[in-house]
DNA sequence: CTGAAAGCGCTAACAT
DNA sequence: ATGTTAGCGCTTTCAG
């Protein structure tokens, strides 16, 4: 089934139904219900191969995720990818997914796809190692960062809102007349969680809450379950009043409630927890956790829309687009006693 | 960077260097070398598209996924990709990854992948809706399933060794002079967990082991934790003396282990637990697990050569492979007391 | 052992 | 409004 059966089954020639594929106006509405109907009747479907020839473009966009992101039990990237690969449709992209090593390897290598330009544009989801990026910018194809923004350079990212996401989390405890609010983090030089800290902070200034030492935990190394019970361990130590715990993610909102619970402290009741990134069993936790939901597939959207935009206009102006979080309430927080 | 490039730089016509590329014998060493040389300089890539349309492949393959497969917390299925991708430089393919729903809706849909003709052949990874498996035999595209196969017509498939791990867990726990060993199973209607049953039973028998009733509990809707839980106390009721447990995967015996020590036994000092399937969290739960690795990028990495066999030999001769498990002694058995 | 040339399916500039 | 045609980069006969 090429263009040719098709032209010659609408009796018309190849070049008409090119021009009828790609929505040219200057065709006739009587041509182009023919040669719609023939490409309809016959399944016909161009050739990827043929229109990558002449167009020197692959139609392919390349997916770039470290391999710890991958693999990682919770589906935050997975669902970004599958936010991606479902716009892609719409776009008639087709998505290369590949992973690299979380570290940089001595000799880091570039995703096959890069070094025999298989693709039209790149999406790296979330951090890699810097040396990625700066082999990445060698070959001068689109990029588009998502939930990571390389420093030092512009460059198109689609991005969480971060700050606000923790704006709404303290104002949501805020407005359950919680005054002595926790903020829990871990690798806080990571942009993400440093703006969700950056945002706590903001929300408590706009209320007139005081804020000090006691009121935040940042030093654990990761952003862990484990993590999070130690943090709240030392919370629990330093700030024993505290009714109100903002998590800077599910994870270790988790990890404190577990400590709070085991302390003797019920939640709720006695101590107020918010999460963010509304992970799967936050649903179904004891109790449901109260967290900010992160559009994660839209995440994945947006980039390959921005992707899109990138490759339409050939002036290749760097734009990041930020999407809206959600606050969701469960049973994990409620008004002060 | 084009062929033409090349045979410049080597002095050469097109016509040599593309068959140095595709490694001709009746080509002199030195002219090789010559167009070796200059390939190299340039950094030449043949492009793909000039390639596929010339010899009707595309170079892709398309691998498919349930969506709760992919987006499961156990990383299974992603393994099994991050090894087909692993394997597939090795044959210069490139591989589309895609999710289909994991029931079959009322106008279920192919994967764009086949319907645009834009892969070779395909993979599919996990049980998927019949309805799929006949809509996709509509295209005779070479298949290649791993760790599923379709009933009722020869398919190539990559399986999992389920027989031979069901029965070196079990003689595992024999040899560790258990007499009264249980199964505990979920969802027995499917091949897998059967097969690892009938491995466990044979085991047994082998070693002339009564087996009754109170041997097993397969009466479990699924195989997660949850129902590993529910199994052990059921198991418990029923057959207080037992010693050994074989849950037919990780999360079920993550259930029963649990289970046991909350009834107030001790593993592996009371009762010793098998599991399989080797997650991740075995090397590190309380105690490690004792289970049966099941070597999940090899999986993959088996269908891809699979699938090269199947696309060079023209005859399609349908064609299984077993990869082979391995009993991984941890501290969740011992010797019965 | 190597080169010339046809042609894969499609797009886009140019003709009509 | 539609048709003709060159050519994208490569493979593959067929000649030499």
């Amino acid at each position: 089934m090429t263009i040719k059966d098709v032209a010659k089954k609408a009796q018309v020639s190849i070049a008409t139904v090119s021009l009828v594929i790609h929505n040219n106006k200057r065709i006739s509405e009587e041509t182009k219900l023919k040669v719609n109907n023939a490409i309809k009747e016959l399944n016909y479907h161009p050739s990827r191969s043929a229109r990558g020839l002449v167009s020197q473009k692959t139609g392919n966009i390349g997916f770039i995720l470290t391999e710890n992101h991958f693999l990682r039990s919770e589906p935050f990237y997975t669902q970004i990818f599958l936010g991606a690969e479902f716009e892609a449709h719409n776009h008639e992209f087709y998505i290369l997914l590949t992973t690299v090593p979380a570290i940089a390897k001595s000799k880091t290598k570039l995703p096959r796809f890069v070094l025999e330009k298989n693709v039209d544009g790149i999406i790296v989801a979330g951090t890699v190692p810097h040396k990625l990026v700066s082999l990445l910018d060698e070959h001068s194809l689109p990029i588009v960062y998502v939930d990571y923004y390389p420093e030092g350079k512009e460059s198109s990212a689609v991005l969480i809102d971060n700050f606000g996401g923790g704006k709404e989390a303290t104002e949501h405890l805020i407005q359950l007349h919680h005054r002595n609010i926790a903020f829990l983090g871990g690798d806080i030089t990571h942009p993400s969680i440093k703006h969700r800290f950056d945002g706590f902070k903001w929300a408590l200034d706009a209320h007139a809450i005081p804020f000090d030492n006691n009121n935040y935990i940042v030093d654990e190394v990761d952003t862990s379950r484990e993590s999070g019970y130690k943090a709240a361990e030392k919370l629990l130590k330093i700030n024993p009043g505290v009714t109100a715990i903002f998590a800077c993610n599910d994870a270790m909102a988790f990890g404190a409630m577990q400590c709070v619970k085991d302390e003797g402290y019920s939640v709720p009741q006695d101590i107020s927890i918010v999460g963010f990134d509304d992970v799967e069993i936050a649903r179904t936790s004891d109790p449901e956790l109260t967290t900010i939901a992160v559009p994660k597939q839209e995440l994945g959207c947006e980039a390959v829309r921005l992707m899109n935009r990138l490759l339409e206009s050939k002036t290749v102006t760097s734009h990041s687009v930020t999407v809206g979080i959600e606050l969701i309430k469960r049973n994990s927080t409620a008004v002060k006693q």
